[in-house]
DNA sequence: GTGCGTCGTCGAAGCGATTCGACGACGCAC
DNA sequence: GTGCGTCGTCGAATCGCTTCGACGACGCAC
């Protein structure tokens, strides 16, 4: 493995002009830049990313939280993850995974081993336990969700709020007048993850300002759950005639039981969702629907992560537009 | 931010012996062993990852490359992926993520850099190029998958072949004549990707050596193409009595189409899975099914690389187990 | 009592980069 | 012609750890 050394022997210049032309941080002619790129070149030199750790502070590694809990939609995790990585390499960053169940004690290893410049926190909830870590490590953080108090640290979303309320703004202009929200499990409300709150407030509340009645209704993310509850919806709510579906796993199921219980869509009832636009788009009858835009928010997450490092100021909280596109699943009120 | 340096002076030893009594690779008194422990837990010190990195040569980080194809069922990648992560910190080692887009660069980049010191792919295919690069890098690794030349390396996967086979043979074994098979996209077959192959290839052979009937139906991911694929089979072969499905997001779909289709699963169709257990047993019917061991991959993909790591031989070819559990949806071929 | 082996600890030499201060060369102004 | 500022490059110190050889103390055998 050659070195910087050997580099700099061959390019007939000192180790430190070889630095200097790899990180732009002084001047350098054109002639020895060349010489020296050059000789990079031929000797396949990759600069020792634990002898650079070192001697600059900086290991240009950030690590990324994922979440590992029950009810969380993973294609959705995937796509944040990919776009992540994808992101932080062109700013020439690493990621390195921890999962959920090494827990705080993660954070605090990877800090202090100086393992990592910086993290990225995905599943926020309304009162977590990292959050304390975090403000105390001092350690660049963006996190994806929102914390009930989220004084001082810099956080990204959909606007999920804005994605609750669009699903009934979209219903209440078709002439609906009571809708459902099936929504995520019993445990993700109860842990108040962030997400599944803000939808089912931004929901409730655009129906109280519309005037239309309304329903939440959490469900496990299985066929059966799915349809205990579309047969609930039927019972309770005779009067129903759209639902919102913020739950991914049980949409096809949802809408199978539907057909079979003799209700089309959208003739019947009307269903919005709220999930990644693939699949709205494959489902049948295609689902107007509020999409995640997973790609969008990683990448976003990766630049105010960068900002920091890069001693930038950034915005405390970004919400993430949420845009509704009308499909072939909503129709009027009969 | 403490260092050897600190530890040592409160402690009263050399940075030396700190060192030692963290590695253990000398004998230490007991009695400075304790000394040596207790300044570390009051100065709260950690080894900056870096130094370690540089002296020892070793960083004690391993790659992970993940796919982001088409066609591949993503929560079994996630359930792999975190898997190998607390497997690997049980061995006290990190997990870098690196997705394909990088491609062959990233992985000479984290081997020239040093930034990791193994890799583990997933997704192989037969004709894969990454194979050549994992040969000249000298690099410790472990494939999931098979390539078609595995010489020499190190390769883990659920026994496919046998997944397939014992699909047919439970079958076969309920007086089934004619069976299909729904795989995966045909893109998958097209890459040569070893799993999808192999159930097929695993699948054919035993309903010759069974003499009954088959066919393979390649279907792409998404609800529309199940619904079609459902149709040409009840179509094309009316005496088929047995499906077997490879394929995980078309499961639900083809269920409910077959049941639109007025065919009852398992009383006119018996249905077997190739799939997560989890979603198994969640289907309606309850699908007799081979679980995919994502875990139990992960965790001896792992043990795999830890062991070339120390040096110590490791079989070649590791075949997990195909393990059918009959559920509800199968019965004798009426 | 001398000699030798073991055991526990120390000290110092790296590991391979970055970075800071210094320094020569050169251009320009006076 | 002298002086000064700028530019490009160099050399050496430094980052924090591991590891190897050395060395004193101690126990045991003869």
């Amino acid at each position: 493995m050659a070195k910087i050394e050997d580099v700099a022997r061959h390019a007939g210049v000192a180790p430190s002009t070889v630095s200097y032309v790899l990180s732009g941080k002084r001047s350098i002619t054109d002639r020895t830049r060349q010489r020296v790129l050059h000789s990079i070149e031929v000797l396949g030199y990759q600069p020792h990313a634990g002898a650079r750790a070192l001697a600059s502070n900086r290991s240009n590694v950030v690590a990324l939280v994922v979440p590992l809990r029950t009810g969380i939609h993973v294609p959705v995790i995937m796509q944040f993850a990919t776009s992540v990585v994808t992101t932080a390499r062109e700013h020439d960053h690493d990621v390195l995974l921890l999962t959920q169940n090494e827990g705080v004690a993660g954070l605090r290893r990877v800090a202090g081993t100086s393992l990592v410049d910086a993290v990225m926190v995905m599943d926020v909830e309304l009162r977590d336990e990292r959050v304390p870590v975090l403000r105390d490590l001092r350690l660049p953080a963006v996190l994806i969700g929102f914390p009930a108090d989220a004084e001082g640290l810099t956080c990204i979303d959909l606007d999920f709020t804005a994605a609750g309320a669009a699903c009934v703004d979209h219903l209440a202009e078709l002439g609906h007048r009571r809708v459902a929200l099936v929504g995520s499990p019993p445990e993700v409300y109860a842990r108040g993850t962030g997400f599944a709150t803000r939808t089912r407030n931004g929901f409730t509340e655009a129906a109280r300002a519309h005037g239309i009645a309304a329903s939440v209704h959490p469900c496990d993310a299985n066929p059966a759950a799915a349809r205990r509850v579309a047969a609930d919806l039927l019972r309770e709510h005779p009067d129903l005639t759209a639902v919102v579906v913020h739950n991914e796993p049980v949409i096809g199921p949802l809408l199978a039981a539907f057909r079979e219980a003799g209700r089309d869509i959208p003739g019947d009832l009307s269903m919005v969702a709220i999930c990644p636009d693939e699949l709205a788009e494959h489902a049948m009858p295609a689902l107007t629907s509020v999409s995640i835009p997973a790609e969008e928010v990683g990448r976003e997450a990766v630049r105010l992560l960068m900002a920091k490092l890069g001693g930038r100021p950034v915005p405390e909280a970004t919400l993430i537009e949420a845009r509704l596109t009308p499909r072939a699943s909503t129709a009027p009120a009969g």
